[in-house]
DNA sequence: GTCTCTTAACTACAGTTGTAGTACTACAGG
DNA sequence: CCTGTAGTACTACAACTGTAGTTAAGAGAC
């Protein structure tokens, strides 16, 4: 049931790293948070374990470590994110997403184009 | 300065009502959120005020109610919250949050109208 | 004038989060 | 065997959040 997906900036953090690297050591997420924020090892640990207490991360243990695996995906997460945004703050209506995007500041025309294409996909591959 | 944005769901959802009503008393804000949510009015006075500390609502004494405003813009908010989750979730990339949406669930044909129409007049009033 | 109602102020309290120290445990080197 | 060392487990604690009770004070009803 893909469990309670509500996390915070930080738990965030630690779930793409975990997303990127496919698993990881509570060592090697604290480094790779290392570059935006600076945790103790036992900071980092605690995180993991809670999320894992909460069944969004796994472990297996590998000799004395533990090596951590996101049991959701990103993609699920990107979702309820996403759509949960969308709900509260702009009417449950996708377009007006969109339309701030767009209306913040011009887009460049590179993007434009990708987005167009994804437009036209969407269409044609309306299918499966 | 536009204090910090970073609101809960429910901090929202009062956000919410004041954007919609441009000014309310505690009792009417709690009104409006009965619909969602069930709260005491003693809760939603506490909502409130904790947001004035904040600096994000702010209120005028009318005889003995508190008339509260919300001090900082919906627009504001939904661009910080947005940005937020498009640098922590989608690399940065405005398009890949577009991509996202529609690769999710094929959106209908009007939305997608709508969009082409938002991209075009984006494309044009790129005055400057 | 007293009673009651409204409404704000203060207090409370459990749960989550950010953050990390300390304790314990097991393996590696000598 | 003894001791670092690495790594997990447990504990701690302050801030913030969700939630609401209690208290005080003014305003209207009678």
């Amino acid at each position: 049931m893909t469990a309670d997906t509500r996390l915070s900036d930080l738990q965030l953090d630690v779930m793409q790293v975990l997303w990127n690297l496919g698993s990881a050591t509570s060592a090697e997420v604290c480094e790779a948070l290392a570059e935006q924020r600076s945790l103790a090892l036992t900071t980092v640990a605690t995180l993991l374990k809670r999320l894992e207490d909460r069944g969004l991360v796994s472990h297996e243990t590998q000799g004395r470590s533990f090596i951590y695996r996101a049991e959701v995906e990103q993609k699920d997460v990107q979702r309820d994110l996403v759509g949960g945004l969308i709900k509260q703050m702009f009417l449950g209506d996708p377009a007006a997403l969109v339309n701030h995007l767009l209306g913040d500041q011009p887009i460049d025309d590179e993007d434009r184009e990708r987005i167009l294409k994804l437009l036209e996909k969407n269409r044609n591959g309306e299918s499966s």
